[in-house]
DNA sequence: AAGTGGTCTAGACCACGAT
DNA sequence: TCGTGGTCTAGACCACTTG
């Protein structure tokens, strides 16, 4: 039996240095990921049986299940015994952890309420620019909020996000909706956050931050700058946060 | 064919809530795991062939596949084609930076020059012997030392091991090396580090840590708390570094 | 050439969830 | 009861390393 297939073709993953030899559930995990990407099947929705997926590619279930088994530990899709598989949502309580890595010292992690300062459009500047990967001058939205705990603002955000994907994004609209970010992307604007890169750092409060944080100037932050990635790796949010840690901790497993 | 194999028992792994059913190459997994674990393989070395493996533990080998398959993704052994399955080993350059997300913002990772200020034994205060999950007033070790970068301090650690584990360890035997501290420990103490926790915080230079990094007081400086655990799953050193990142940042994916 | 891990297949059966 | 993903097997062949 002779899979219909196009020639083997890269990954696209990160570290995908020229492989020499792509085997055919690779192939297959491609295909199924171009479809992800194309919207055929949307964040919440099962994709098709490992049956059917191995009869469209004409391929045996063991090799479609071994490209799900990939595509399962990227977190782009959840497997549910029973049931089927998934494609990741931000929907999820469980996925906003994987982002959200901000603890209290003390009780529960749940949501942060939050505040929106500023929302406006304008040209990228140089630096946001080269994160981003898109040429200076480039339309970005630029988006400020305060994260609270207890009535008490604990992180200041700024966040800068590819103009072009994110057309309609206004300050009504970020007030209007309740859902994390990350969630209203995904829905809104058909952007999901597939992974990230993150520079952290302490640093201290300028006259800006320590008024927004209610703190004062030179009180310790952590400054975390953060590159987030959609499908195919191409970035599409540069953010940094400024994070009061006084009761708060950063979480992060090495493993 | 009916395997030869203790009754069904828990993983053993940190989320492990009592799975009703275990299935055969998890069993095999534990096995095999406990082979790591009492050194039957030492780290670097192979352990056997999965053919070998399966005739052994009476399965086939694509179950036994399978098990060892979970344990290269947990790192606890790395599999090279062509030439076997080995015990995975601090001694690998790649490994050291899964624990080592210091990097510079300019120029290369590379190992940082060190030097031990203390090491000495002494009994568990409260709050590192609830930590190390041992009794207050256990003996452990504490070690205190600067990593440098170009000539300059970028990091104090300070550093509690479990007495138990670590009988011998000496400032002497510490100067004496020149291998990373979880390479030492794993070869000479036969402590493997498997993961840790951590949890980030800004906070400000004190005077000690103001002097030692030769920093002027209130500098922030970004604290790592880590606790590492051992095969089992039990804690056996616990670490607070003060990082100076001024030329430095903590790196993190997000994935 | 021999031995290792890596891929692919086909089929049987199990556990789980919905009906 | 049915369809889903999850497990287990047995065998064939491929890719890589070493002798």
């Amino acid at each position: 039996m002779s899979p219909a297939l196009p020639s083997p073709e890269s990954d696209g993953g990160p570290s995908a240095a020229a492989p020499s030899f792509s085997p055919l559930y690779r192939q297959i995990k491609a295909l199924i990921t171009r479809s992800l990407q194309g919207g055929e099947w949307k964040p919440g929705e099962p994709i098709p049986s490992e049956t059917e997926l191995a009869a469209r590619y004409k391929v045996s279930q063991g090799t479609v299940r071994k490209a799900i088994d990939e595509l399962a530990t990227e977190n782009l899709v959840v497997r549910r015994q029973g049931k089927g598989t998934f494609v990741s949502t931000h929907a999820e309580e469980k996925v906003q952890f994987r982002f959200l890595r901000l603890m209290p010292d003390e009780g529960e992690a749940g949501g942060m309420p939050r505040r929106f300062l500023d929302c406006r459009r304008l040209r990228a500047p140089a630096d946001v620019a080269r994160a981003l990967d898109i040429r200076g001058g480039e339309p970005v939205v630029q988006v400020r909020r305060l994260l609270y705990f207890r009535e008490r603002p604990i992180v200041l955000d700024d966040i800068w996000l590819v103009g072009a994907q994110f057309k309609g994004l206004t300050a009504e609209r970020l007030s209007e909706s309740r859902a994390p970010l990350y969630r209203l992307f995904e829905s809104e604007f058909g952007v999901r956050m597939i992974r990230a890169e993150e520079k952290i750092r302490a640093v201290v409060a300028n006259e800006q931050s320590a008024e927004l944080l209610e703190l004062p100037l030179g009180a310790p932050l952590l400054s975390v700058e953060r590159l987030s990635f959609t499908y195919g790796d191409r970035p599409v949010e540069w953010r940094r946060g400024l994070y009061n840690t006084t009761t708060h901790f950063y979480r992060n497993d090495l493993s």
